[in-house]
DNA sequence: AGAGAAATGTTGGCAAGACAACATCTTTCT
DNA sequence: AGAAAGATGTTGTCTTGCCAACATTTCTCT
C-alpha cells in the first residue's frame, strides 16, 4: 500500500515500478513522528530528502518577536527537504513541524547527488524531475509573491482568487482552506477578510459558500495566470 | 572578453575554459535590445536561457489596475529563463524587459533538456548547476516571502536588515538598492520608509547614511537567517 | 563653482485595515 | 436530538501607513 503514494510522489514520476520498489524502497528509512515534533529547526544542516506517507507537515517561519507565519503545508505525496539539498549552505532557513501524526520516509540527499550512488539511468530521472519540481516550487512561490506584492486587501483576494480560476479553468472552484487559513495565506487579518468578501460579494463581484468560490466578472479579466502546476 | 562574464556565471561554474569557449559559445546566440524592450511577456512560452552580458534586466508582474511591481532585477552574469524551462507549463507569468540597452546571449533550451544535445559529461555538470542555482533562488524568494508575511513596516525592515547583517557577516553593510528600490522591495510607501527609517534612527536601533547600514541592536536579535547564497 | 536634476527626509490629512468583542451559523460528539 | 466546540460573519474603535506636497540634501554636468 506504500507504493500507491510513492508512485504518485513528483519525485519518482517515470521511474519503472520494478526499480522503485526493489532498488529504491529499501534505501529509504521509514520515520514517525507524533504532533508538534520538530523536523528541522533554523540552521539546520539539511543532507536528505523525505515522502510524506502519512499526517501533513507545516513549514513556518519564526520571528525575534515570537510571531510565526506558516509559509507550506505539505500532505502526503509531497517531498521535504528536497528543496535545501541542493543550495550551498544546505542549510534550513524554516521550521518544519508535523501538523498530526506524521510517516515519512527518508532517503539520504547522495542518492541525488552524488554520480554513481545509484544507476546513472535512473539517477538521470530523479534529477530530471527534482528540476522540474523545484521549478514549479519556484513558480508557487513567484505567484504567492506577486500577491503579496498587492497592497490593498481586496487586491489580494482578487488576484488569489482570479489566479485558481485560471488555473482550474472555471470560475467556481473550492479553494484548499478555511477562512483562518486563507487570512494566514493572504498574510491578513481574518476579520478584515470575512468583511471585505462579504462586500464583493454585495457588489457583485464574487459568490461564495464556505470554500466554495465563483468569480462573476469573468469577462474583464485578462489572462495571465497561465500556470498549470497544481 | 566576453568568456570573463561567462566564467563568472553560476550556470557554466566548474565547465572546462576551453569547452565554453569552444563548443558553448558558438551554440549561442548574441542579441542586443533597446531600453524597454519586452523580452518575455506573460503567458510566452519559453523555450531558451540566456545569460546577460551587459545590461540589466527587470522581471516585473502586472496587475488588472494597471500597475506594475518590480519582482528582480538580473544583472550581467545572472541568467534569464532557467526558471522557466524546466516548468511544466514552459509558460512565463511575468515580463521581462530591458532596464538598459541590453545584450544577452541566447541558448536553446534543449542543451540542458534533451539527453545528447552535449556530451554526456558536460550535461551532467551543467544540469547540476542549475539545481543550485534554481535552489538558491528558491531560497532567495523564501526570504523575501518571509519579508512580505511581517504586517508592519518596521518589522519588514527589520527583518530585511538583519537579514543582510548575518548574511554579510557585520553589522555594518552597504545595500543594492536606492531608497525608492528598497520602498518597492519590501512593497511599502517610499516616504513612509524614509519616515520609519528615520525614527528607528532615532531610537538607536539601526544607524546609516545613504545606502550604508549599520544594526546596532546587535546582540539581542537571534541568529536565523543563516543562508550564505548572495 | 553653480545650476539643475535627482534622491532623500519631513509633515499632516485621511482611508484602510488590525484588533477585540460579540453574534450567528455548522459541525461534531454522545 | 441536544450540547459544546469550532468556524464564519458583523460591528466599532484605534493604529498604521498611504498619499501628496513640500523641504533639504546629494549628485551631475558644464
Amino acid at each position: 500500500m506504500v507504493p500507491s503514494i510513492l508512485r504518485a510522489c513528483r519525485l519518482f514520476r517515470d521511474l519503472p515500478q520494478e526499480f522503485l520498489e526493489q532498488r529504491l524502497l529499501p534505501l529509504g528509512t521509514s520515520r514517525e513522528y507524533a504532533r508538534q515534533s520538530v523536523l528541522i529547526a533554523p540552521g539546520d544542516p539539511v543532507d536528505w530528502f523525505a515522502v510524506v506517507l502519512r499526517g501533513k507537515v507545516q513549514i513556518s517561519q519564526i520571528f525575534s518577536d515570537g510571531t510565526a507565519s506558516l509559509m507550506d503545508a505539505l500532505g502526503p505525496g509531497y517531498t521535504l527537504g528536497t528543496d535545501l539539498i541542493c543550495t550551498r549552505s544546505r542549510r534550513s532557513p524554516y521550521y518544519a513541524v508535523a501538523a498530526d501524526r506524521l510517516e515519512v520516509l527518508q532517503f539520504p540527499g547522495a542518492l541525488l547527488l552524488e554520480p554513481g550512488a545509484l544507476p546513472g539511468e535512473a539517477q538521470t530521472v530523479l534529477r530530471r524531475n527534482l528540476l522540474t519540481l523545484l521549478s514549479d516550487d519556484n513558480l508557487r512561490k513567484h505567484y504567492r509573491l506577486a500577491i503579496l506584492a498587492q497592497r490593498g486587501l481586496r487586491d489580494r483576494v482578487l488576484v488569489y482568487l482570479t489566479m485558481q480560476a485560471e488555473r482550474r479553468g472555471t470560475p467556481t472552484f473550492r479553494i484548499p482552506f478555511s477562512r483562518e487559513e486563507l487570512a494566514a495565506f493572504l498574510c491578513v487579518n481574518r476579520s478584515a477578510l470575512s468583511h471585505e468578501l462579504s462586500r464583493m460579494e454585495a457588489e457583485g463581484l464574487i459568490r461564495f459558500r464556505k470554500n466554495e468560490f465563483t468569480l462573476l466578472s469573468a469577462g474583464k479579466r485578462r489572462s495571465t495566470w497561465s500556470g498549470t502546476e497544481e
